[in-house]
RNA sequence: AGAGGGGUGUCCGAGUGGUUUAAGGAGCACGCUUGGAAAGCGUGUGUAGGUCUCAAGCUUACCGAGGGUUCGAAUCCCUUCCCCUCUACCA
């Protein structure tokens, strides 16, 4: 969520920033937030100073009731029962006035890294480096999904009888690839710092909000039907959520935090013919890293993150690139996007296998997650990753990998595997 | 899930309708003291909003959360969440 003290300091650049997320009448939406904030104000001011008449009442009554002036208490409590309706409409007007405006200000984008390039599709994404080459497969080599049934590491008719459609069921070698892949990208996160966590699944109501997954992304997240509450798109949410409503100390900025966990996707509405297989389910694995900032250094964390992922492609060995997204591509919450895609050998174009970005204060307003700097508390940053989503790695590392002998594992993951070829 | 007991500041903890302006203690910060430290003494010690050029000050709200009763609520009532004990169930 923007902060208004922002948005009256700097108009100009809000009004931009939204309409490079494409937000239509950006400076039609300022001017009424800034003209619903003035009169939250008034209205708050109003009540307030009834209030302050009518505490001072009381504690007069009370001084009275005491020294045993009962007769001048109750001359002075029926003047003041009158005040009552009127102090409670003016609550009441306030309160409707702060609501309007939030509910208004909860549906704004965060704005854009000035880095951001300007554009609306996946088109305008800007390639910031591509790493390896396009592997040399045979003439005859298979797509994933046949790939999988050949070496019958995945079942999607399991998956369709036990659920429905987009929850495959892993078996022998492909389930030991995924507790494999997991394992390894655990370790690799630790290695580099990160603290595991291990969160619940399902959130409330109060964490969807915190992270931004609410009210804007209702729709794409399962929810369970006696508690209302939802099994989580990412583990961004929990471990994130972590941190709401505190004020963290200083010192123990930053805070790096890794975890793993299924996620669920309803992806309402987005099925098609190019998501396939992997390519898009309803329950994958990943693992999530979350990094938490004093402001000053939430773009080098940034960097540090994308090199993070970019190391686990690197080892193992997948041709991939980088990609600063545009504002019309970028996430709700996001200030700045990098996207990490895998090369599908089989399928012949780039996978999305994960997204790391820097959300600025935009979830920390939300959370309430500060820190206090000389005194003076501030929002901190929050930025998150993955590190990695697992079913489009495997969905490369299948197609990438496939020779005469079998599929040959990547050689980092042999020890976590305890085998070298699937076949 | 049933019965009972609880939730107060950074922490412990007092507080069953009116100087509560949340006692007291611990912790923390600063100062005094000291050769230095400890002890001791003194002072300060939350969050958010409003007002204000800034600061100070003033002011409103916050005792798990939300609502209600009352001139006045940490305190009474309702709803709800969480914790503890016992019982039941259970991996």
């Amino acid at each position: 969520m923007l902060t208004l003290p922002f948005i009256r300091a700097y108009q100009e650049t809000t009004i931009a920033g939204l309409q490079k997320k494409h937000v239509a009448n950006a400076a039609e939406i300022v001017a009424k937030l800034l003209a619903q904030d003035d009169q939250r104000k008034a209205l708050l001011q109003q009540a307030e100073s009834a209030l302050e008449k009518s505490n001072a009442a009381a504690k007069e009554i009370g001084a009275l009731m005491q020294s045993g002036q009962k007769e001048l208490a109750e001359g002075k409590r029926a003047e003041t029962a009158a005040l009552k309706a009127s102090i409670k409409e003016m609550e009441e007007a306030a309160k409707a006035a702060e609501k309007e405006l939030t509910d208004l200000l909860v549906t704004l984008p965060n704005l854009p890294h000035s880095s951001v390039p300007q554009g609306k599709t996946a088109d305008d994404n800007e390639v910031v480096l591509t790493w390896g080459s396009v592997p040399v497969l045979a003439a005859d080599a298979q797509p994933h999904w046949d790939l999988i049934k050949k070496y019958d590491i995945i079942d999607f008719d399991l998956g369709n009888k036990i659920t429905g459609a987009g929850f495959p069921v892993y078996k022998g070698k492909g389930a030991r690839l995924q507790r494999a892949l997991i394992n390894f990208f655990l370790d690799e996160a630790i290695k580099a710092g990160y603290y595991e966590i291990q969160p619940p699944i399902l959130i409330n109501e109060e964490s969807g909000f915190g992270t931004g997954q609410l009210p804007d992304k209702e729709g794409q997240m399962y929810v369970t039907k006696e508690e209302g509450l939802f099994l989580i798109p990412t583990a961004e949410v929990p471990i994130t959520n972590l941190y709401r409503d505190v004020i963290v100390n200083e010192k123990e900025l930053p805070i790096k935090n890794v975890g793993h966990t299924p996620c669920f996707r309803r992806e309402a509405g987005s099925w098609g013919a190019h998501v396939r297989g992997l390519n898009r389910l309803h329950q994958f694995d990943k693992i999530e890293i979350v990094q938490i900032h004093k402001p000053e250094n939430s773009y080098a964390a940034l960097e540090e993150m994308s090199l993070h992922v970019q190391g686990l492609l690197q080892k193992l060995g997948l041709h991939y690139r980088v990609l600063r997204l545009c504002g019309g591509d970028m996430g709700f919450a996001s200030a700045l996007t990098y996207d990490m895609e895998a090369w599908s050998g089989a399928q012949n174009r780039w996978l999305e296998v994960s997204s790391v970005s820097n959300f600025e204060t935009f979830q920390a307003n939300r959370l309430k997650l500060r820190t206090k700097i000389d005194g003076k508390s501030i929002l901190c940053h929050t930025l998150n990753g993955s590190a990695l989503a697992l079913p489009r790695i495997v969905a490369s590392i299948l197609e990438n990998n496939q020779g005469p002998d079998g599929i040959k594992i990547p050689e980092v993951l042999v020890p976590y595997t305890g085998f070298t070829h699937i076949n």
